[in-house]
DNA sequence: CGTTGCGTTGAATAAGGTCAAATAGAGTGG
DNA sequence: CCACTCTATTTGACCTTATTCAACGCAACG
């Protein structure tokens, strides 16, 4: 019932600092290191079809880059926002909490995703967003993309598109957690993990899991005894081998029949 | 296991037919009647400190309203999507489908709020939008927010905020799903409700659920049994009363501290 | 009136949570 | 390099919560 993600004792608080508000105060110290037009994520966070000058456009939209040691914190609920972020490399969790003080992991993101999406309407952040491994950033302040969207209508879009699939994502997870048993929603998570490292090039069947049980059953609404006891369960049912966080799929098919009744 | 909400049987075809296709077949049937700058839901849909110039760009948006009788799609998963919708009176709700045939109400939306934001991602919606009472809604297609959004910055920026906002609520609706027990989901609902009654001056205490107990538990991830037991115990607890759909929340606090624990 | 959908309630059951103990691993300081 | 510490993970036994199954009441409606 206690909060379940405690902050590290071994942190000084000017470590706990958000790396947010250190960005806001920041004029142009780090100015646009590599333009996305040779981002090797570029098919990834940006749309597809954009002309050489849209892709121009969008670069001069990055502000600067920002790098997250593993447990360090982008931003935390509460402070004020005026940037989205797109994940470079690395991976990040994003936790929302209750008044009450339960909290409960809302998301991962990793490269080529964006994130900071829920700030946007209160112009403050909704959630924590904390590296899970040392990560890299892009950040983008949303006024650009408000001002130079009278100039660039696709990129424009871009973002409301990237806002509509966030709500889509939201609303899968409803789906998954009000309305899937334990074994289908950890069935699809690894398969939800396994889709999205195969837009990055990775493998579809032989990855690690960058987060912990705790992590993946808070996302799951599930305890992560119960998570353990799943994959377990998948291990010796031959759908996977896993050791510590490294899984291997064996029956990606068989895994699939898991997600639905 | 099976779909909760089958289609009434004493719905003809061409009845069933969403009227989201209906209307993106129309040319301008139905010129802005009302315009937003006379619409008592003015404080609730636009943001607020507009200048006039801004209502009346925002009021061009609005190409036309449509009335649903009760139980008639507003559109269906799959359709495709080039218009965001107003509630303008009426209650209506959204589900979402998973593959294997469950479904699971995603939202309740009333006067003043604004549904469809999935579609925008890729163009078709991504949930089933049903009317529970006779509804009225402005159509708003939203290729002319981003044409118009050129001139009236205000104005896009009020699409990213309902869309961002959106996020926000979805992912509050995964905390409710994966972290509270069946009461405190029960009392939330209640009270989120009762608040946005009152943002359209109705009383915060007494009102009319427009949905089953079905409906509700689909909502909450629970079955609807669970939902007639709670309701009946807070009764019993004398939180409140309530007589089929009729509610009257006679201890507020009381509710409100079982949202946690 | 019979039918049908909605709501309530009780009893039995299953799914997942809680508590506890044991083990494995990573990182630390000596 | 080793002992020590701390955290993550696994697994078992037991318990709680919500689901399932079933019966029944009620109101609307053809």
């Amino acid at each position: 019932m206690l909060a379940q993600h405690s902050i590290k004792p071994d942190f000084g608080t000017a470590e706990r600092e958000s790396v947010a508000a250190e960005v806001r105060g920041m004029v142009d110290s780090r100015p646009n290191a590599s333009p996305c037009s040779e981002c090797r994520l570029r098919g990834l966070c940006l749309p597809t079809g954009l002309s050489e000058a849209d892709v121009r456009q969008f670069s001069s939209l990055v502000f600067s880059h920002r790098r997250l040691k593993q447990d360090q914190a982008l931003y935390r609920a509460g402070d004020s926002c005026g940037s989205v972020y797109l994940v470079r490399s690395g991976f990040i969790k994003t936790v929302i909490l209750h008044p009450d003080g339960r909290e409960q992991v809302s998301g991962f993101y990793m490269a080529g995703e964006m994130l900071g999406l829920d700030g946007i309407a209160s112009g403050k952040h909704a959630s924590d967003a904390t590296a899970l491994t040392d990560t890299d950033v892009c950040v983008v302040p949303y006024d650009r993309f408000e001002t130079l969207s009278h100039e660039a209508e696709t990129v424009q879009r871009h973002l409301y598109r990237m806002l509509s699939q966030e709500v889509v994502r939201k609303q899968s997870m409803m789906l998954l957690l009000g309305s899937l048993r334990a074994e289908e929603r950890v069935a699809t998570f690894l398969l939800n993990l396994s889709a999205r490292l195969v837009a990055q090039g990775f493998s579809a069947s032989d990855f690690i899991l960058r987060m912990t049980r705790d992590e993946i059953g808070s996302l799951l609404g599930m305890k992560l005894e119960t998570v353990s006891r799943i994959l377990s369960k998948f291990q010796k049912d031959g759908l996977l081998e896993i050791e510590g966080k490294h899984v291997r799929i064996l029956n990606i098919d068989g895994l699939r029949s898991m997600m639905g009744h």
